[in-house]
DNA sequence: GACATTAGTCACATTTTGTGACTAATTCAC
DNA sequence: GTGAATTAGTCACAAAATGTGACTAATGTC
């Protein structure tokens, strides 16, 4: 990531990098030296013969020190939406992180709650606001919430996770309904007591070989 | 649209234009004057301070003369898919057209059956999948199966639609009930006879003021 | 031992879905 | 005209999925 090279560069991949922490939704923010630029998601330009989502995750790991765990196409910007850097275009990458490897290697680089954003230009914030609807938009088909988790989890730990990315409680008995159904974890022997209560059961994510089918369309789901 | 202008270009967008015609989805592709160069999708850089989808939609206008009925953005590829004017990023988009509108406006522009391309580059390939998938993956949340019909149309040429798009057939009982508990579309006091059969109502796509809440994680449809 | 706390399960009413069979309105063949 | 064919539209009911409160289980705290 540079800090305004001040030349026009063809364009620049933003990367929004989540994670959960303290059961807060966060976003990982480079306050810029320019004062008046305030708070950027971290950013670079591709090198030459780089995929896209290749540069988005080196990006991840040039900025955090591992790889996400998962990370995707989030949106694409023109010249409306002008980018820092004066790139003529701007595409937008989603990646989220367990919360066990989110430590930042650069002071300038800041955790902040989803909920609570520093002061943003609102083409950045239109931005970042395209990197959060398409983790929010993906968590019914990707496996994102697991991602956000150690191997091993218990299942109040996921449900937690899959509260604080869909911003709503969830009933415990339909959740687990649901998960079983679904035949997307696994059962460990272990058990963890974490203090008062009894002690949980620790899962593991294990998807099926084959791929399950869909249920067609869902018009209750149309957005008007 | 241009025939390979041999020069480094920064970027390029690419749209996959869709729509349903005798019952079948198809998509335009451009016939390259290079024998080489088989099928593409129709493309064009952005202009200076033109918005990615205003570039898409320009396309669109260019080589069929009306503006796409729904347009979005289906991914983006850096320089592993080099694209065919050595652009370093291909953006692609996806549009639909009603099937009325869908006269191509140059003898190299050709309909072609999804279920039947002609021979493709598998880069090329790769982005007309994705611009599909696009199609397919939005079918749910937006609006697109209205987009491909006119202002009024019967229920049997929505589920039509649907079924074309989703590449399967629909139970008519079922998909009726959907759509009314739905409440997207308004009937019309006006009816259309086919020829033969009982001469059908018309309706019109009147979705509601608010938007409808959506439904919480359904983890069937997870993706492995 | 009583109680607070967290995990995990059950049961049942309610809603949603899949599906076959029915009725309705028209054209076509004769 | 009469009846078969064809397409539209509805109904009813079994099966499946969902929402929800209440229950049991295992631990720590006092």
């Amino acid at each position: 990531m540079r800090d305004r090279p001040f030349r026009r560069s063809p364009f620049a991949i933003d990367v929004g990098i989540f994670t959960v922490r303290n059961g807060q939704l966060e976003v990982l923010l480079w306050k810029t030296a320019d004062a008046r630029e305030k708070w950027i998601l971290p950013w670079d330009q591709p090198k030459p013969q780089e995929q896209l989502e290749a540069a988005a995750q080196r990006i991840v790991r040039e900025v955090i020190g591992s790889a996400a765990a998962w990370i995707e196409l989030a949106g694409a910007f023109g010249e409306g939406n002008r980018h820092p850097a004066d790139a003529e275009i701007s595409v937008a990458f989603s990646a989220v992180l367990p919360g066990t490897s989110a430590e930042a290697k650069d002071p300038q680089l800041v955790w902040h709650r989803v909920a609570d954003l520093p002061s943003m230009t609102q083409k950045r914030k239109t931005v970042l606001d395209a990197a959060l609807s398409a983790v929010r938009f993906r968590l019914e088909d990707s496996p994102i919430a697991f991602r956000l988790l150690p191997a091993l989890f218990t299942l109040s730990e996921l449900q937690k996770v899959y509260e604080v990315l869909l911003g709503k409680r969830l009933h415990k008995a339909s959740f687990r309904r649901s998960l079983h159904a679904a035949e997307i974890v696994e059962a460990t022997d272990e058990w963890r007591g974490e203090g008062r209560g009894r002690p949980a059961q620790l899962f593991r994510y294990a998807p099926p070989k084959k791929k399950r089918v869909g249920r067609g369309i869902r018009f209750d789901a149309l957005i008007a």
